[in-house]
Order: structure tokens, then C-alpha cells, then sequence
DNA sequence: ATGCATCCTTAACGTTGTTAGATTTAACGG
DNA sequence: CCGTTAAATCTAACAACGTTAAGGATGCAT
């Protein structure tokens, strides 16, 4: 009994949240407000309270679907495969996924990661670990990734919610650049700060610092360190 | 007449840009409401408006006066010295100042560089190229460090508002981690997930990956590429 | 029928950003 | 000294927001 009653209701707060999440792709974030999500149930605003404590805890299930549910499927490394192209791929994987819900960023930041999310990095930091890695630098590594992928993918859907994504405003902001020939330059090259092309290679630029981190350590020259790293002590408080 | 009148607004407009960043570390985004601020100015909520259009124009400028006024200075690479050094200062320098704001990376997420920003970007790219890299790698490198720092204090600050930053909670965050083995043991090697080390070893990372970059271009061996780049279309719309 | 849990309603509260219009303040020309 | 004008703020109010309180329906079990 007891299972099939919170199953019905998990099914109700499963509707809310995907109804939840069409709404957040046709408005966008700032206008996604209970009563227009309840109108678009059929239902008055305080109805959802039955569902859900408040609003953030919608919010939480919706970053939960969108990062686990929606997110990648990652087996571990397969025998033989690059380590590097496998990793690459799974933060390709959760950029398009990221990408495909408006406003995704902004709505999954400062997100404890939940239980899907963990068991996928356990994943990782096991297959890199696998391949010769130390633990704090497989760690390390998906941090950093995982911090330039939240960073990337929230300037690159900013940039989207201000239309500043079209071609079309483009080439009047190279004219606000005429003051700072390389950075102007660098953008004819380039297409825009937020590209396709940024974004792999700035993940790629990751991907090599951790393969020279991961042949420094293979040569137990553990004391020479490429870049000197300031600092020991986590930032307590 | 026009300059006296225009300087004086100016002063005014910063006054209430300094109340509101000194209020902003008191009670954080969320409870600085205009009319809280107006208070603190000893003034009624609708007299902002004389000085802002909306609130959005004033969070702008907020964003500005943290990341242009208080933003590190920094000069061309000096004679002699790394640019590997040279540039994760600046790095560090952005995040310290970040994080001697309260919430500081959601106010100026997704905000456009401003003209401090954009003639700091324009010295690093010349640096960069003198010490011979091509204007790609280096806009690249750049935009790579500036998407993981915005992302990294992001979830920093992210985790201090939570008040998880504790290491009272530490302790019981491990023993949720017991499931995952690797996970849990990086953690306890590391010291949390946004420490200072995750951070310099993040950025090093980057530094080292555009160091191989680097390395890979002097040698004109163009057709090789370290990690295969996959698309080549800027993602227009 | 009675009781109980589920699910939703109506009504309202306090707060937010924002607007409209009246009002004070200060400076300047006659 | 007076009257005009611009600058800067006031009071009052609006619509919309998240949220709470209290109470109806609905359906199932005893």
C-alpha cells in the first residue's frame, strides 16, 4: 500500500517537474513563476505546496532531471579507448544536455551535485585512476572540467538570453573592439567568444595539462611540478 | 556647466553603488532589496530610480565597480619573466577579488565585459603573443581561464552560502560518500571540493595545457594536434 | 454512514520592483 | 527680492511574486 500511494504521488511531482521544465524552455528562468506553471497544470498556485515544500525544491528536482535523467550515460572506460577522447566526450555530452534546457546553467549552479552525479565522477576518478592517474589528480582534473563547463555554458546561454548570439549584432561589436587590435583579431579568427571551437579547445587545454600531469607522475619526478602551486591549506572559513 | 552637473550625478550614482556593494557583503543577493538600500541611504526606495532606470542597471554597475575599479592592475609581462607565473597571478588576483565580495560571481555572471575587462584582455593577448603564441591559442587560453574561474567561485560562494564551507559538516559529508570509494578518498586527500589547491591545481592545469599548446605551434608541427577537436561551426542560434 | 488521508480551492498577507504625480530644494536671471 | 527652472525626493499606489491559513471535495476503509 504504502508503495503504491508514494508512487502516485512521485508520478504528480514527476508531471509538475517536466511540465516545470517546457515552461522554463518557453519563458526562461526569470518568468517561470508558480502561478504560471499551476495555470499551465489547470491547477491554483498553492496547489504545488502540497507537491513541494517551496519553490527551490521544485527547482532542486528540476537540476536533478536535467543533470541525471537527461545527463549522460557514462560506462567506464573501455579497454583500449583513449582516456582522453572518453573524457572529452562525457563533457561534450553534459554541455549539449546542459544546452538544451534554457537557462540550465544559472538554475544548476551552486547545486549539490546529487547521487547520479557522484556515481558518475566515482566512475571517472576509477577509470582514470585505472590508466596510471593519482587520486587528487583525477580529482583535480574533473573539478577543473567541471568548473569550465559550468562557467563556459552559463556566459554561453547569458550571451544567448541577451540575442547577442546573432550574427547579426556581431559585426557592430567588432567595431567596439577597433581599440583592441588582438582581442579583435582574435575574434575574426575565432567567431565569437563562445563558440564551438572555445569551448573544445578550452577543454582539450585541461585535457593536456592533466595527460603532462599524469606523464610527470608516471616518471615519480613527483617534486619538479610543472607550475608551481601556491598554497596547502582548504579555505576554512 | 555640462561637466560640473555630470560629475556631480556621477558622485551620486557612486555613492549608492558603494552602499549598495557594502550592503550587498552585510545580507547577500537575495535580501538586497531597493528599498532596503534606500533605507540605508536614508531615502525612499522610488528616489533610486531618478539615479537608475531599473535595478538591473545598478546591479551593472555594481558588476563594473568590482571587476574593473577594484580588478587587479596589471602591466605588460615584464622582461624576464614566465608568462605561465605572470598569468596565474592575475588569475588568483580576479578570484581574490571575487571573493572579497559576497556573491559576487552571480551578480557578474553572464554580465558583458566592460572596457577595464576588455583592454585587460587586449595587455594578456599582446604579452602572450610576444612570447610567441599564436592569437587563437592565446584568446583561447584566456577564455578557458576565465570560464573555470567563473565557474569555480561560483560554486565556492555557492557552497559559503549554504554554509557548508564548515568543516563541522565535513565530517558527515564524508560519510555520505562511503558508497563511492574513490570519491570519498580524494576528498579526504584533498580537503572539500573548492579548496585553494583544487583551485591552483585547476588553473595549472590550463597553464600547463597552453604551455604543450605552446610548445606544439614553435615547432610548426601544425597537422598533429595533442587531442583530436571536434566541430569546427561556431554554434549560431 | 463515519472517519481519514489526499488533493485542491479561495482568500489573504507581506514583500518585491516599478510607476505616477505632487512636492521640496537650490540655483540663476531680471 | 522674486519667479522660473531644473534637480532630487516624497507619498501613494499597482501588479506580481512566494507563501500561509483554512476549508472544501473526493475516494477509500472500517
Amino acid at each position: 500500500m504504502n508503495v503504491v500511494k508514494l508512487s502516485t504521488v512521485a508520478l504528480e511531482r514527476d508531471k509538475i517537474v517536466v511540465t516545470a521544465l517546457r515552461l522554463l524552455d518557453e519563458v526562461g528562468l526569470e518568468k517561470l513563476t508558480l502561478r504560471r506553471l499551476a495555470a499551465e497544470l489547470g491547477v491554483q498556485a498553492p496547489a504545488l505546496y502540497w507537491h513541494f515544500r517551496n519553490k527551490q525544491e521544485l527547482l532542486d528536482e528540476m537540476t536533478e532531471v536535467i543533470t541525471v535523467r537527461e545527463g549522460p550515460r557514462l560506462g567506464p572506460l573501455p579497454e583500449g579507448e583513449s582516456w582522453e577522447t572518453w573524457l572529452a566526450e562525457w563533457v561534450r555530452e553534459q554541455r549539449r544536455v546542459l544546452n538544451s534546457h534554457r537557462d540550465s546553467a544559472r538554475l544548476t549552479a551552486g547545486t549539490h551535485p546529487g547521487q547520479g552525479m557522484l556515481s558518475t565522477v566515482e566512475m571517472i576518478l576509477g577509470s582514470l585512476i585505472r590508466v596510471g592517474f593519482a587520486v587528487e589528480d583525477a580529482m583535480w582534473g574533473v573539478t577543473a572540467l567541471s568548473s569550465f563547463l559550468g562557467g563556459f555554458v552559463l556566459e554561453e546561454q547569458a550571451d544567448r538570453e541577451r540575442g547577442s548570439g546573432d550574427w547579426s549584432q556581431f559585426e557592430e561589436a567588432l567595431e567596439s573592439l577597433a581599440p583592441y587590435p588582438h582581442l579583435r583579431e582574435a575574434m575574426i579568427r575565432i567567431g565569437g567568444p563562445q563558440s564551438q571551437d572555445a569551448f573544445e579547445h578550452g577543454m582539450a587545454l585541461i585535457i593536456e595539462g592533466m595527460r603532462a600531469r599524469l606523464a610527470a607522475s608516471s616518471d615519480r619526478q613527483e617534486g619538479h611540478g610543472d607550475l608551481e602551486v601556491e598554497g596547502d591549506r582548504p579555505a576554512a572559513g
